[in-house]
DNA sequence: CTAACATGAAAGTATTACTATTATATTTGC
DNA sequence: GCAAATATAATAGTAATACTTTCATGTTAG
């Protein structure tokens, strides 16, 4: 795995960047220190000044890269989902059984991501933690009907209908494969949200896991 | 129901407000106003000088009501989600079979709002929208620990423990009954919001109902 | 070696999210 | 019916945000 994305790159609607981050050395580092101040001062609080600020450069030279930091937030949210799609096709690839196809495929997108995969400069695990806590925000806007238009949530909802196929092949019958497959995406975060801010209303602690929830919730519901 | 609400009050944490809006008439207005501007404009671009514009106000009075627009957003939250366990308790009271009782809870807790129950001068159906839209933000802030700690979203805690409650009534021997709880109450706003605006990712359309996904989805796992 | 391009520095703008002060209107308590 | 208390309005002010613009400088490619 880690091979193979030294090789393959990453790829994010460009419509969301005006210059792509990965072609320059600023541009790598906005996307790596982005990761890091976002996780440490939250998103609302995040600006291209401090940002300028801690990789000494200048917020107008962020400005290049990105229109707002909304389009930047877009672009990690991007970023991860297209990261979790390879993981997601990796590792059922081999798997010919359906149920265990799918299995797998929940673990891969309802786990908590700990260990960095460090094939490049973007921490993994910090950027899951910015997508728990503020990935929502991407699409909680008065904007989205027309950034969707654009094109700005095309690996998320690919995802999505990645997970619905698998669910499909065990029960093509099943009229809610789409709300089953995305309620597990979300709802994953969601979960693994409610573990760090909310554990009194989640059973997803103390050795029992999101993943555990979430395929005893589906094998049930597709028996 | 409408009689007992025009007796009763809907409460929410005091800490949440600097004075009771309720308790005037520029109180009401403010509560009446944010949620149509709200829903018009969205929250990122809600302000309290537009607010004071709209109902020919000044922003100044209002700071008097809410410390900040976040504070608003978390007394409307909470309003609606006392409203919700209202409706839940009332709707539920008389049914003693269990598993009756739970349907109707997730009826309750996952249809659409689209008739305002006309007892004071909230728009529930607006509200509602509100609530599908923009009420992730109330609790996706750096400082949502602090703010859980002083009671901000106890309301929100206690549905959520209700509902539980009656998943446990059929099956107490299911190990996550919290996280089934949380998952109906979030992932039913987050199906409706794809319904409104991502329709490609979800089944809850053309007739088929969030409501119909979520009790299947519950039967089957607690059978 | 020069033209193109990337980055940096500085200044400017409109808006936001408040706070503070003072004035005026309304209510209430006696 | 009047003074005191309270609520609201009007105005101004502040620091920060979310950018844009301009110009200078450094770097790179043909």
């Amino acid at each position: 795995m880690k091979n193979l994305l030294s090789v393959l790159k990453i790829a994010v609607p460009d419509k969301i960047y005006l210059k792509d981050p990965e072609t320059s050395d600023l541009g790598k580092r906005i996307i790596e220190h982005s990761i890091l101040l976002i996780h440490e001062i939250g998103f609302d609080n995040f600006t291209f000044k401090k940002l300028g600020f801690k990789i000494g450069s200048n917020e107008s030279s962020i400005y290049r890269y990105f229109e707002s930091k909304h389009k930047l937030l877009l672009y990690l949210s991007s970023w991860y989902w297209a990261w979790l799609e390879y993981q997601l096709v990796i590792e059922t690839f081999s798997i010919s059984e359906s149920k265990a196809k799918l299995e797998k495929a929940i673990e891969v997108v309802t786990k908590t991501i700990a260990i960095d995969s460090d094939f490049s400069h973007i921490n993994e695990v910090i950027l899951y933690k910015i997508i728990v806590n503020e990935s929502s925000k991407s699409f909680l806007t008065k904007e989205v009907d027309t950034e969707n238009k654009e094109g700005y949530f095309e690996i998320y909802k690919r995802l999505i209908t990645r997970l619905k196929e698998m669910i499909l092949a065990i029960k093509p019958e099943y009229l809610f494969a789409l709300s089953l497959a995305s309620s597990i995406l979300e709802g994953g975060l969601h979960q693994n949200f409610l573990n760090e801010h909310f554990p009194s209303i989640t059973n997803c602690k103390d050795g029992k896991t999101t993943t555990e929830f979430f395929i005893h919730l589906v094998e049930n519901t597709l028996k």
